[in-house]
RNA sequence: GGGUGCUUAGCUCAGUUGGGAGAGCACCGCCCUUACAAGGCGGGGGUCACAGGUUCAAGCCCUGUAGCACCCACCA
């Protein structure tokens, strides 16, 4: 084995070798074999866009997704990992379109069909991309059944869903005011807008009267944030319980710049304490008003063209203008005409796109929906029920505060990339909903039309097929073996800016069409932010690719990664500085296992997590500390193979080694049942600092360095078993996490070592907790031991003794536990001290020395005459400091009648005992103090 | 406007049913001791955001305040 831990060339032959043997396949029964695979565990990847590659975020959800596979395979389940991407409607056509552009291409010269085939091309080499990421972070996904969401199966199911909830009347189509991207120029949906909080302006505008002056006003005074809209005005609208506006009802008045009449009515919407309490209706313009506009049976005039221009409907004069540019010419008119009052400055909401970037506007526009509100009851219902539970369990609140108010969803996109609508237009514009066009021609037949069918040029939001996802990978709407094997999955693993988008919508469609919920938990992670706390995104220029922190990166490389195709070139040399300064040598190779022990290391309760690379470098020292422990343990057996040691052992230190092999045993045992409690509970940090800590400071530290003199010098089978049984176990408890490095000990150790010798440690079992194995009286033993060698090592550093410099000990008032631990630990106390004489003293008048206590009992290091005695001194007084402060407070505790009275029996007691022992070592430093003050 | 989360060592974070304030990194001292200097040994460092309350006892429970972050919502 290497003398350092050289991860990369081995991570990529393991990986290879995994895939090609099929361990990652998951087993579906067949006909021709009884066989049986053991209760089935799965688990489905939020398939990830298809437009770019994987970025931290990914990286670490896909750690806690193998994480929690690779430990249910070892638990022996039949295990499903399911892959795929996802075709991502929007921003794959927006990436393909722009990528076109730059070659001078424009989407609309090139027509439908053969945009499509250049989505196909770029999903080629970009889907491959993802792959190869995915494979490069040891993820153990099944490859055989990797899917896509445009898959010819998975739109035969997107359709099956479309046309049944049609025909059950949960699909409809209607003329509706929808959020509008004048970009895109297509419908988004409510959760694709996205508002944000702007300075604008408020303008109070006057509306003359048309009979010139009623009740002493000559005008109404409204506030609106958008004149450009006043064109299209149906109305002005006080609240029926507004005193002052009575006069005016029923009144009409002029729409500025226009010849429009419109009159003045009443409704509840109406705000009275807000602006002047009168507001303008524009029904076209405003979802509020669109509402207003339906009550009273209002005119709709839409201003706009689908680009946000002002159409024929508005007056000549601002036809042709961009909605902005219109607002400043009007603005100016009504100033001129002296209609605006007033510009008062406004804090607003004002609606984005969350994909295009631009202000997204309210436009009547024909679209299908789906009706939300019997399918979110469903979904409401089986997660109380506890049919689906959320960890952590607060995210459950925000899940029913959305689906208790949620409203139809719009589905219908005015895209290319997408699934087509299945749905054909007979000339007359009557449609039919049907499977395909075979059957809407059949149907149209049978209804005796004779004419063309025209196929809906729409095509449905992504989030509708990425619904479907948890049964239509496994073949439904055919009830295959997969389905009935893996449908319902065993837990989601997402991130919460996904749960309206996404996993609202898996459970309403999965409850509705398969009867049975898509997944038993939903485990909700933070999001993976980097150092200083920032949301990484491209635009920011701060993302990191997972492989170039596994595999290493250069400065210039990743510069050039974080600044090609920049959109916002202002910041480009803000990116390019902040990125020497956090990378100044550019990214050494960490090895994917480091990369995954750190997230799972820093995955608390869906907390976000600040990703930074000195962790990763810790945790890459982790996993050399282990390969080296591996190519000690490793190195001995061999050693005594090779050169057999005949030296018998002595009865004694055979005894001290069976109470440090029971000892590593034991705690090995604590160690698997704690990281089986905190797996179970989705507690990855603890898991991960419990392998760490056992694996660093219990075998390595201690259990290592107790064994090292003795294997030395005895041949001693039984430890060299536990050394290889313990770093044998380690493997496959770490495996999870760390599923390289496991892999590669694990083939390395002596076959006997291999248990039942499956070719991989993949497939071996998980270590089993086995409550015998724990031995409270020999961890009890083995405390003491360390609890002495390491007063010893204090002593000695405090007062400066070379660690080469051999030195006596001598133990006073010790019991007759001290003594007995003493006499069974007596050559390792001198050979993990250093010291060539261990003595329990008989009288009181010892020589003069270095004392330190070891809970109730001095140890000394007699003074060789070279030692300063005032530094000595020094540390008496300030550790008798420390005592006396213990000293005052447990006393005052204990003298306290109400705590004596009240606290249970055992805490006091716990007291009592404290304040005995403080008061006993401050006794024996007194003692001491003035001995060497004489 | 409604809701959620956070505030603990220089940094990043744990802290379970209330009873000993912890880890990793960073820092300081000693050491190239034959698995590992990507290491070993030892060490310093905290008014647990603030103010009240409950309790014998509060980082933890209750109330309030401040700051930060996020989510939802139609206020012109």
């Amino acid at each position: 084995m290497d003398k350092v831990y050289q991860p990369q060339a081995m991570e990529k032959t393991i990986y290879q070798r995994w895939e090609k043997e099929g361990y990652f396949t998951a087993k579906l029964p067949s006909s021709s074999s009884q066989e049986s695979y053991g209760e089935a565990w799965s688990l489905m990847i939020p398939p990830p866009n298809v437009t770019g590659s994987l970025h931290m975020g990914h990286a670490f959800q896909d750690t806690i997704m193998d994480c929690l596979t690779r430990y249910h395979r070892m638990k022996g389940f039949n295990t499903l990992w399911q892959p795929g991407t996802d075709h991502a409607g929007i921003a794959t056509q927006m990436l393909v379109e722009r990528k076109l552009l730059s070659e001078g291409i424009k989407r609309t010269e090139l027509g439908r069909e053969k945009f499509i085939d250049k989505i196909w091309e770029w999903k080629e080499q970009s889907g491959g991309n993802i792959s190869r990421q995915l494979r490069r972070m040891g993820a153990s996904v099944d490859w055989q059944r990797e899917r896509f969401t445009m898959d010819k199966e998975m739109s035969a199911a997107v359709t099956e869903v479309f046309v049944r909830l049609y025909r059950e009347g949960l699909i409809y189509r209607g003329k509706r005011l929808v959020n509008w991207d004048p970009k895109l120029l297509s419908a988004i949906s409510d959760l694709e807008v996205i508002n944000k909080e702007e300075k604008g302006f408020l303008y109070t505008v006057r509306y003359p009267f048309v009979d010139g002056e009623v009740a002493g006003k000559k005008h109404l005074l409204i506030a609106t944030t958008r004149p450009e809209t006043i064109l299209a005005d149906g109305a002005l609208a006080v609240n029926p319980a507004d005193e002052r506006y009575a006069p005016f009802i029923g009144k009409m008045v002029w729409v500025p710049m226009t010849d429009r009449k419109i009159p003045v009515i009443r409704d509840e919407y109406v705000d009275p304490e807000f602006g002047t309490g009168c507001v303008k209706i524009t029904p076209a313009h405003d979802f509020n008003d669109y509402q207003v506009g339906q009550r009273h049976q209002m005119e709709i005039i839409n201003l706009f063209t689908p680009d946000a221009m002002m159409n024929d409907n508005a007056p000549k004069k601002y036809r042709g203008l961009d909605r902005f540019a219109a607002r400043e010419v009007i603005v100016e008119d009504l100033r001129q005409a002296k209609l605006l009052e007033k510009i008062d400055d406004h804090l607003m909401k004002r609606p984005y796109g969350d994909r295009s970037g631009v202000v997204i506007e309210p436009y009547l526009t024909d679209q299908w929906f789906v009706k939300a509100e019997t399918l979110a009851e469903k979904a409401i219902q089986v997660v109380k029920e506890e049919k689906i539970e959320f960890v952590p369990k607060n995210w459950e609140n925000t899940y029913f505060q959305w689906l208790e108010n949620i409203q139809d969803w719009c589905i219908s996109r005015q895209l290319w990339w997408g699934h087509r609508i299945p749905v054909w237009y007979k000339e007359d514009g009557s449609y039919i909903v049907a499977n395909d066009e075979q059957e809407a021609k059949k149907i149209a037949q049978e209804e005796g039309y004779q004419g063309t069918l025209q196929q809906d040029d729409d095509v449905l939001d992504t989030w509708f097929s990425s619904a479907l996802w948890p049964f239509s990978t496994l073949g439904w709407p055919n009830n295959t073996e997969a389905l009935k094997t893996f449908y319902p999955t065993s837990v989601l693993v997402t991130g919460f800016d996904i749960i309206f988008f996404w996993v609202a919508r898996m459970i309403m469609f999965g409850v509705h069409f398969t009867g049975e919920v898509p997944f038993k938990q939903v485990y909700v992670h933070g999001l993976v932010r980097d150092g200083k706390g920032d949301k990484m995104s491209k635009s920011k220029g701060n993302v990191l690719d997972p492989t170039d922190i596994i595999d290493g990166v250069s400065l210039d490389t990743l510069l050039e990664k974080r600044t090609s195709g920049l959109m916002q070139h202002h910041l480009l040399e803000k990116i390019i500085k902040d990125t020497k300064t956090e990378f100044p040598q550019g990214i050494p190779t960490y090895g994917c296992d480091a990369l995954r022990f750190t997230f799972i290391a820093m995955t608390s309760t869906g907390r976000d997590i600040r990703f930074e690379l000195n962790r990763c470098e810790g945790y890459r020292n982790f996993c050399n500390k282990l390969w080296n422990s591996a190519r000690f343990s490793i190195m001995k057996v061999q050693q005594v193979a090779d050169t057999p040691n005949a030296t018998p052992i002595t009865e004694e230190d055979q005894q001290m080694l069976s109470l440090c092999n029971n000892w590593i045993e034991s705690r090995l045992h604590q160690t698997i049942n704690e990281m089986e409690q905190y797996i179970a509970k989705y507690r990855f940090d603890l898991m991960a600092s419990t392998l760490y800590d056992f694996v660093w400071h219990d075998f390595c530290d201690w259990y290592i360095e107790m064994i090292k003199p003795f294997i030395n010098k005895y041949e001693n089978a039984e430890t060299l078993n536990t050394l290889l049984a313990t770093l044998e176990s380690i493997c496959r408890l770490a495996h999870p996490v760390v599923p390289f490095i496991t892999e590669e000990i694990w083939q390395q150790l002596p076959r006997s070592e291999q248990g039942n010798a499956q070719p991989t440690i993949m497939c071996q079992p998980y270590p089993v907790f086995q409550k015998n194995n724990i031995n409270q009286k020999v961890e009890e033993q083995i405390n003491w031991l360390k609890d002495f060698i390491t007063t010893v090592r204090s002593l000695r550093a405090k007062n400066q003794i070379k660690p080469s410099a051999k030195i006596t000990l001598l133990l006073e008032n010790t019991e007759t536990q001290d003594q007995q631990y003493h006499h069974q630990f007596s050559t390792l106390i001198l050979l993990l001290c250093n010291a060539e004489q261990c003595t329990i003293s008989q009288s009181q008048d010892e020589k003069l020395g270095m004392t330190g206590l070891c809970r109730h009992f001095k140890v000394t290091i007699p003074f060789d005459g070279t030692v300063d005695l005032s530094t000595e001194i020094a540390r008496i007084k300030k550790e008798l400091a420390q005592l006396e402060k213990q000293a005052t407070q447990l006393s005052a505790k204990l003298n306290n009648p109400n705590y004596t009275d009240k606290a249970p029996a055992e805490v006091v007691e716990k007291t009592q005992q404290k304040y005995q022992l403080v008061n006993h070592r401050k006794k024996e430093l007194e003692e001491q103090l003035l001995k060497l003050q004489k």
